[in-house]
DNA sequence: TCTATATTTCTAAATATATAGAATTATTAA
DNA sequence: TTAATAATTCTATATATTTAGAAATATAGA
């Protein structure tokens, strides 16, 4: 296996998380409308289980790309600008 | 499955074809010297065959991150600024 | 034409990823 | 303490991707 830089670690592991539709547009979600948890992107996202988008948050989150904060039973999502400006600028706009 | 603007067709599979540590490497090596070929790129990276490199070439080139230039019976790949810049801009430096 | 070289495509296999139902955990409120 | 709700983790399966050897294609030169 190719080996990557540490630096090129974290560019390889946000471009697998985006390389992916569903996960895309739970980042375009999310920069549109803040905070929203894992029930309200169900609604808003038809066909998708509730526990694949979970897995889908936590590679987000992984990566950097998402924060998450609990708040009683809810988990609110919301994006991580930090890594967005320096990975995928031409969201942020 | 999760439907995705033609706008956001080609971001995705940009992205995908970067969540490879190869073919993101790859990029990397032509960012820095423009204009090599499969063979060469092969030397470069030890471990990997040729009809691997193929692929990954080809992915790289469908999504419009690469050009492709044939001389002979060599293959000149190159950066598509256009699209680096647009999608990974960080890349240009 | 024949041979050598560069690259791609074919094929099959191993590996990884996405998916969702069921079970579990965590928190709140009755 | 029990019930209800939100979210995650477990589990299994379907699907996709990566990989490379072998075969095929394409071009240049003898």
């Amino acid at each position: 296996m190719v080996d990557v830089s540490l630096e090129a670690k974290q560019a390889v592991k946000v471009h697998k998380a985006l390389g992916e539709p569903t996960r895309y547009t739970i980042l375009e979600m999310l920069i549109k409308e803040s905070n929203l948890c894992p029930a309200e992107l169900e609604n808003r996202l038809e066909s998708v289980a509730l526990s694949t988008l979970s897995h889908h948050l936590k590679q987000l989150t992984d990566c950097g790309l998402l924060n998450s904060e609990k708040r009683g039973t809810f988990v609110h999502f919301s994006v991580n600008w930090e890594t967005v400006n320096k990975f995928v600028p031409y969201l942020s706009h």
